[in-house]
DNA sequence: CCGAAGTAGGAAAACGCTTGCTATCCACAC
DNA sequence: GTGTGGATAGCAAGCGTTTTCCTACTTCGG
């Protein structure tokens, strides 16, 4: 178009070249109720198209008093989990016109609180907070941050943490893993050890609670340990091989608290000379892709994750949103890491 | 924190309250070169403690006429690639208090250049094209809208393809699958199949004639067939089902364009029933995070892809920069999925 | 004690856009 | 010919900042 401009063309230039006011270009450019006669339009737009025209977001954000954007914070990108559920988000944003903004909390509270503070200053629409957080005092800070945020118009909607005026989309942490437990314990295994976060996670704690549930109910199962860790592959690396190192029996169940983890106690298990399946046997939570690709295949529960990012995003846009719309459908997935077993 | 208030306090509320000018709440809070009284100082800094004042990005990017924005456009966020490519963006561009907006191409040119416009439209300091995108002349709308970009005084920085007046980070996938192909050959492999991309994706190509150079020096492997599918784990599930159909002969090579690919070939080689490593070795290229995983491990080009982004990221914001700073090192790795092979 | 240099606060003009309101035009009915 | 009303173009006042001047006040040398 105009390369020999030294600054993007404003909606005045695209006024002036088609001879209109800057109202009526405003109206034909960028969508308004009102009408624009046939003729005038049409000037207008070939007039923006010849200078290249791109209405100024910022300008258009202060006018309006809110930016088409969306902020989402996670804990870490490269994380499949995250990935995936970033990758839904994306699209429901793109679908509504609105462009996402990402942050990275790498897990800490004092850092969430300092970007909360900074995203709040482009007054999105709304903040998606998908990263896990813990419930301990320290997130006041956090809390002050998001009611200023509601506070200016915003919303806040959170991952499975629901509270009254925050939009919260739920996924059952609990019943998916005590499921999964059940399985397991229907499956032959006696003896487990769970691989978790630090407490006071929701979600790790949920986790935690929900797989004992299922797996000593009806008295079959026994958890041996719960070790504690973080949610990274590394974490249920260390953990496992630590465990490892301990002993561990043949036939025991290895849970941890999410596929990433699994996946790193699975390596564990290798590294130290043993086999995942029949002799330690493994099970995960959040099905990421990998799992289908590891060998064996990881026992997991599924959780629709691109899904998941596509409903924290309508929680965001949607005007009139019910909390209570069909719950995320968690699955229970026997691949090859938990062998069935014969009670002795 | 103000709960009461019904939108978010502005620089005038800060002003007012401390009982000074707009200007010089302005000169406290966000960063000026004067200097203000100390007594000054104090005031606005309470009032807009006790205000929980932010600035509001837009008013300041419409006034400054540049947004402290970075714009990240993807092919898929969900794919581990592109994950750790956008961890070490988002990690730089924290460190120089920039906020990344993040798009998802789908690999699709028409949707990039609407991508770009749109994101044009927020003023970014600058543009991370991180997509493969094609040399196709297709890309004349994208060239356009990136010329209108640079105009307006944003930065484009792509990866692995320079230009005149484009930054690049460069990274050189022929030597690096050269590299990879003598490897191999020397490893004793003779015969190799090759699962790439559409032809005329740069990516795609270079990979493909540099593993192509490297495989056949001195005579030694010979490549029996190129297939074209894309960089998706299922195109590489599916381009490798199909092969093992037609019948692939024992100690065959195959190499996947990138780990993602691979990674579809290995399950697909599974799922035929044969298996990988002695039977049928496979290779990749990336050393995305997985490939540690799995068994046999993957062999494959480790490129640094978090420094990747991180360098993509400064190659936006620094202000001098050289092109051929040291080349990000890549650094063939061997792994179980390829085992050593008796050379008849 | 005067005038020349600083210093630092404040008024007001941008920045690029939206939008409430006014003004103009035209058609139609009486 | 006048009055009424429905369109629709354009003026101008915002939106929340930054930044350029302008000005009043200090300070200091002579």
């Amino acid at each position: 178009m105009n390369p020999l401009a030294r600054s993007a063309a404003t909606l005045n230039d695209v006024a002036r070249e088609a001879g209109v006011s800057l109202a009526t270009a405003s109206r034909v450019l960028n969508g308004s109720a009102r009408k624009v006669a046939e003729s005038y339009r049409e000037r207008v737009e070939s007039a923006a198209a010849k200078l290249g025209y791109t209405a100024n977001l910022s300008a258009q954000a202060t006018a309006r008093g809110t930016a088409a954007i969306v902020a989402l914070l996670v804990a870490d990108i490269a994380d499949p989990y995250f990935g995936q559920i970033a990758s839904g988000v994306a699209r429901g944003a793109d679908e509504v016109g609105l462009v996402v903004t990402i942050a990275i909390t790498e897990r800490d509270a004092q850092r969430e609180m300092k970007l909360v503070r900074a995203l709040r200053g482009q007054r999105p629409r709304g903040l998606i907070l998908a990263a896990s957080r813990t419930d301990q005092t320290d997130a006041a800070g956090l809390n002050a941050e998001l009611d200023s945020f509601t506070a200016g118009g915003g919303r806040v909607v959170t991952l499975g943490r629901s509270s009254a005026d925050v939009r919260s989309v739920p996924l059952d942490n609990r019943a998916g893993t005590s499921s999964l437990g059940l399985a397991l314990a229907e499956r032959g295994y006696r003896e487990a050890i769970i691989i978790g976060a630090a407490e006071g996670i929701r979600t790790s704690d949920d986790r935690i609670t929900g797989f004992t549930e299922g797996f000593t109910a009806n008295g079959l199962g026994t958890i041996r340990t719960i070790v504690r860790g973080g949610f990274t592959r590394d974490a249920g690396y260390t953990a496992a091989a630590e465990l490892l190192a301990d002993g561990v029996a043949e036939g025991t169940l290895v849970f941890g608290i999410s596929d990433v983890v699994a996946i790193g106690v699975m390596s564990a298990i290798r590294d130290a000379g043993r086999s995942v399946g029949t002799d330690i046997a493994v099970a995960g939570f959040d099905d990421i892709a990998t799992g289908r690709d590891i060998r064996p295949g990881l026992t997991t529960v599924r959780v629709p994750l691109e899904e998941l990012g596509y409903r924290l995003l309508h929680a965001v846009v949607d005007d009139e949103w019910d909390a209570s719309t069909a719950p995320l459908e968690l699955e229970v997935i026997v691949r090859g890491s938990t062998p069935e077993r014969a009670t002795r």
